[in-house]
RNA sequence: GGUCCUUUAGCUCAGCUGGUUAGAGCAUCUGACUGUUAAUCAGAGGGUCCAAGGUUCAAGUCCUUGAAGGACCGCCA
């Protein structure tokens, strides 16, 4: 198995004349005589030409789709088209049989729904292929970028003593036995008998924690498992999914909106220039579907055309209060086609309020800037207004708001308020406003959904489908 | 938490207004062919029509309840 060349390096540099092995799956067997094998280093398989007349009976017989096989041979010019060389077989090993009316995969496209049910296997098609590789170059892509900028990778903890980050509802940690749970004399849970002896969660952001690094070192980053027991059920929420947050000193929001949109230009440039065979497929699967949809349910860009226009175009940065005006003056607002109808400036906008801002009204990726501090946390920045607070979220075309960010609050007087307005309790937080207290600074930062950035990478359509064991309410599978 | 949709072969689906023995393509198996690449040709096997109850002379089809899956909304990333 020394020997074993990956069939990347292979279709890129391989020459006729040579000797190799290549071990892999086995996609298709046809007419006793030709290997599809796949190895997952890249979409494409490596055909293998079997000389079935000289090839021992039971060795043939176990060519199964999905068998693990190695074969050696020399490499040939491919006498066929559809490939620039192949492999002639001399030797085939059979590591692992598929049983042909076992295995659940075929030759053939299946839905998206039933490889959910069998998540295990589906790392074994070209969709979810393709998909793993660019959401792994994504991820390589984020380190590189914020590496190469002078970040350091902060790891905030998994495990929080924290309930105040108030981004959702926590998953209890315990090791309280539930069949009995210890309690006070005054009938409430005893968790100083826990294992922390205090209550705790699985975290659902790494910012407070981060803002704590930047103010020390600058310019960090989180890229790590972030957990929300919200009870949603949409194509684009995971109760576990992967967040990269950003923070930063001596920043403003308008270094944090240049930050972020530079970051995610970085990403799509970086997939591109990495894993174009990837995306072709993906854009050519994506097309097929289209053609089945009707004309006004059709998408207006293809994949990576998609991409290619998020590249070379800036976002739109608007003001709430430029949005509000906007939406007010619009024809599904005035028309009362909207199910909640701006009646004025201070109103939550809603995500039939945000699609029509990207996808009807400016086309392309959209930065919201400063919200009224009401429907906002209690860290964001409060402006000179003393309405508004420097929060900003960037919204993108089909997947709604995948970054989400503000200047923070770094005057302790105005923070200590704004925590009494919204019942923020200060003692539990002391540890996050003793930064505030010791050589505080201007900073801000953002967090990233990760999966939601793949989703508009890939033009997947379910947040489910770009992570490899989804958990949503109901389903913690494999 | 709310609204709506779907469930028929291993997979993707068709099945009209309720009416004989429930169909197709792909997959699987057998045979033919042997430079194919979604191979082709011939044949075969494969069904708790999601479950329970109801209406009816008659239910895959209509009704009720439940289960599973999905879409959208709210919450957010």
């Amino acid at each position: 198995m020394s020997k074993r060349v990956k069939i990347k390096h292979l279709i890129k540099e391989g020459q006729p004349g040579e000797k190799v092995t290549v071990s892999g799956w086995v996609r298709t067997f046809r007419q006793n005589r030709f290997i599809s094998l796949n190895d997952g280093s890249c979409l494409s398989n490596m055909q293998i030409v079997v000389d079935f007349e000289n090839m021992e009976e039971s060795i043939i017989k176990s060519i199964t789709t999905g068998a693990a096989i190695s074969a050696s041979g020399e490499v040939v010019e491919s006498q066929g088209r559809g490939q620039r060389i192949e492999i002639q077989a001399e030797t085939i090993e059979i590591h692992g049989l598929a049983d042909p009316d076992k295995y659940p995969l075929q030759a053939k496209r299946h839905g998206l729904e039933f490889l959910r049910e069998i998540a295990h296997l589906r790392f074994r098609t070209n969709t979810f292929g393709a998909i793993f590789r660019i959401r792994h170059s994504a991820s390589f892509a984020i380190h590189k970028f914020f590496n190469d900028r002078g970040f350091y990778y902060m790891h905030s903890p998994i495990l929080t003593g924290s309930d105040a980050e108030g981004a959702g509802e926590m998953f209890q940690v315990t090791t309280l036995p539930l069949n009995d749970v210890p309690k006070t004399e005054d009938g409430e849970v005893d968790y100083k008998q826990d294992f922390f002896e205090k209550a705790t969660n699985l975290t659902v952001s790494g910012q407070l924690e981060a803002e704590l690094g930047a103010l020390a070192l600058s310019e960090v980053y989180t890229f790590g498992p972030t957990f929300r027991a919200e009870n949603s059920h949409t194509s684009r929420h995971l109760a576990e999914f992967w967040m990269i947050e950003p923070e930063v000193a001596f920043c403003d929001l308008e270094d944090n909106m240049n930050l972020a949109e530079d970051m995610l230009k970085y990403i799509i440039q970086y997939v591109m220039d990495h894993n174009r065979e990837d995306l072709d497929f993906l854009d050519n699967r994506l097309q097929q579907e289209e053609k089945s949809k009707p004309q006004h349910q059709r998408s207006p860009m293809a994949l990576i055309e998609k991409l290619e226009f998020c590249l070379a175009n800036d976002f739109e940065r608007v003001s709430y209060t430029e949005a509000i005006r906007i939406l007010m003056n619009s024809k599904p607002n005035k028309k009362k086609k909207f199910q909640f109808v701006i009646e004025e400036w201070g109103a939550d906008l809603h995500s039939e309020h945000e699609r029509f801002l990207v996808e009807k009204h400016f086309k392309k990726p959209v930065i919201l800037y400063d919200y009224p501090k009401d429907i906002k946390s209690f860290y964001m920045r409060l402006n000179e207004d003393g309405k508004t607070v420097g929060a900003m979220d960037i919204l993108f075309p089909g997947i709604g708001e995948i970054i989400g960010g503000s200047q923070r609050e770094e005057r302790l007087d105005v923070l200590l308020s704004r925590m009494k307005e919204m019942d923020i309790p200060e003692e539990e937080m002391s540890w996050y406003l003793d930064t505030r207290r010791f050589g505080t600074c201007p900073h801000a930062g953002y967090g990233l959904g990760f999966e939601r950035m793949i989703l508009f990478v890939t033009g997947m359509a379910n947040i489910r489908d770009v992570i490899p064991f989804p958990r949503y309410p109901g389903s913690a599978e494999f």
